[in-house]
DNA sequence: GGTTCGACTGTATGCGCATACATTTCGGTC
DNA sequence: GACCGAAATGTATGCGCATACAGTCGAACC
């Protein structure tokens, strides 16, 4: 099937040119005569020739691949444990439960695209990985060294790993940065679209008793949204919590399970609304409300953050604040390479202007039909 | 920022061994002792050394990545007429619009997905790459050398290069085989997935006239589900349609063209239901449905596949065939792998089983609360 | 003290290509 | 036909690492 892999030396030899004459065959074909080039594609052709790009990325010093880290809440073990194979072909069910969780995670995928898009754009290519298990510092340490740049999610890599990686490579980090920190960030405008959030539960629906339902203690962009709450409660001379009610991990089923805490324990009596700091929790909220009878908007408000798709065909819709996922994406990609050209410049923070969507699970509005 | 990248040959020296013990820091720990282990990792701390992919792929022939490719339906010039800054921090309006389209195809992330786990499994890293635009093939010979194998999801890449680079590398297709390929192919069983959702159609909800909304025309996949649609409706003794009653690319905003188009020229008017070629189209339909006020399923039902979360979360919630999408990914990588060892087996087609998800767009079913 | 064996380390080489530089060829010109 | 500049091509080298093979060293043993 797969034949000994061809050489340039092949090629040249065949062609009856020298290898020079080969490379600029790819690399710049108008500084070869046409009937040259055509010598040497005939061979290519022949010989199924294809250049090698380890080879190519040593030479040249760049690899033309630029490398995107993100965190994945993937239960490996679990799929692992899923059958690849046999069962019945065909499974026919009734599917009654709306619930669903496929693990995926549509921001992450979205600012992938992003990545994808801008380095096409740019002539490079993504490679991906994703740090989990035991062998999480090889995978960063492999893909830091066959890229020429690196883009990373936050709380993907640890801070000592990075800060090594860093000294070799140019490091975008999407999200906030953290104190002291002197990479190059982009991130949404967590701060700010939380705030209007907040602003439009309290001033549009006169909802006054909200908590927040956290992430992650180590995501700065959970943390900066949970500020923005607090600082608009405050403003407004409401109650400030000190810390948010619950934490769940931005995953769905995470956030099932805070609602089902959250329920269990009578929390939920004296509210108006729950401000979630991402959309998947929201939903897995959501759900959980949904099933033990309390009507959301009218029973309690929530809200979500990200604008993934999902929480625009969630029943009730979900208000949120729209990130510009792939954007924030593509943004990275472009500062990476940006800092390629150069280096010394200061890091910078770009900061994503983002849309608060208001929809229906934090009660009607002007113009709404119901 | 990024310093002067340091060799192997800067740390044996700093650490006084030799460029081979380096090498077998890396390469073989065991191999070295724990005095030297921890000088050399010593030295490479302080330099910040990072072996280079390039180098290391060079010499071991191997680069330790597997490539994936896939299609896009990116709107690749809107995308860069958005402006990456500028305009109001934060913008707030009201979100009516059930609508929406982000571009992103879910089925395409999910088998993404799947690859980046097995091949992490297998310690190996993941190089994604869309072949669009002009220098689409530059893109794919690109990857192509990069990569120890490949997976491509059908369409991507063309006949010719396809080919062209399967004699250097093991190629896995996502998808049926089309006659006369050579390549090894990975699919689900979208045909069996379509006689059984027909069936039901058929049988369990006594629809009798029935119409197929196909996809693109060189879709391996959407052929397939369309010759499982007309075989149950022969077997059942109903009029079999020559070709499907519209053809769209697979997205939504396509869907909703084709829902427009058939309400415009009356093509409902006369139907019991519609069978979509996947979850994207049919939700396109569905959404133009909705608008036109007709009600699915009262008045028409309309099914979808893949299993998309989207198609779980729709109003009515979409009937529809579920691929294992994860694990077409992984299965694909597994081939690419085992295909690296074995080289010389006979190409193989793998089928995963799919489930065929009765909801609520095809009409009630028994245990049905409504 | 010499021998042996295994654990550890060093030396030498080539992987396939890009590219600086040298050389040849080509198309005009006088 | 000799000459010239530009276009085209060739030669030589090094990119950073893995690895085959050779060498060294120390401990156990005779």
């Amino acid at each position: 099937m797969v034949e000994k892999t061809p050489t340039v030396y092949d090629v040249a030899e065949m062609a009856g040119v020298s290898i020079a004459t080969v490379s600029r065959y790819f690399r710049n074909p108008a500084a070869v005569r046409e009937t040259t080039r055509e010598r040497v594609r005939e061979v290519v052709r022949e010989l199924g020739y294809v250049p090698s790009g380890s080879a190519r990325g040593l030479a040249a010093r760049r690899t033309g691949t630029i490398g995107v880290c993100f965190p994945s809440f993937d239960d490996v073990a679990q799929i692992d444990a899923r059958r690849l194979e046999g069962g019945p072909p065909v499974q026919v069910r009734v599917d009654a439960d709306a619930h669903v969780d496929t693990g995926s995670d549509l921001y992450i995928a979205e600012v992938v695209r992003g990545t994808e898009i801008e380095a096409w754009r740019h002539g490079f290519a993504v490679m991906i990985a994703v740090p989990r298990g035991a062998a999480a510092h090889n995978v960063v340490e492999g893909l830091a060294g066959r890229v020429d740049g690196l883009v990373t999610l936050a709380r993907a890599i640890d801070a000592d790993q990075l800060a090594h990686i860093a000294r070799r490579l140019p490091v975008v980090v999407v999200a906030g940065p953290r104190e002291g920190d002197v990479y190059d960030h982009v991130t949404a405008n967590n701060h700010g679209g939380m705030v209007a959030l907040t602003d439009h539960l309290i001033d549009d629906h006169r909802l006054t008793r909200l908590e927040f339902v956290g992430g992650p203690e180590d995501s700065p962009d959970a943390q900066t949204r949970f500020e923005g709450f607090t600082e608009a409660m405050l403003l407004a001379g409401l109650g400030v919590p000190e810390r948010p009610i619950a934490r769940c991990d931005f995953t769905r089923a995470g956030g099932r399970e805070t609602g089902r805490r959250l329920l269990a324990e009578g929390l939920l009596d004296d509210l108006d609304g729950l401000v979630c700091a991402n959309d998947q929790s929201a939903l897995g909220v959501l759900d959980e409300l949904t099933a033990a009878g309390v009507r959301v908007p009218q029973d309690l408000a929530v809200t979500g953050f990200d604008g993934i798709e999902a929480s625009n065909v969630a029943t009730p819709r979900l208000t949120t604040v729209r990130q510009p996922m792939v954007e924030l994406g593509r943004l990275a990609v472009a500062q990476v390479l940006h800092r390629l050209n150069e280096p010394m410049t200061e890091p910078t923070t770009r900061v994503l202007p983002v849309e608060v969507l208001l929809r229906d699970s934090c009660g009607p509005h002007a113009g709404d039909v119901a």
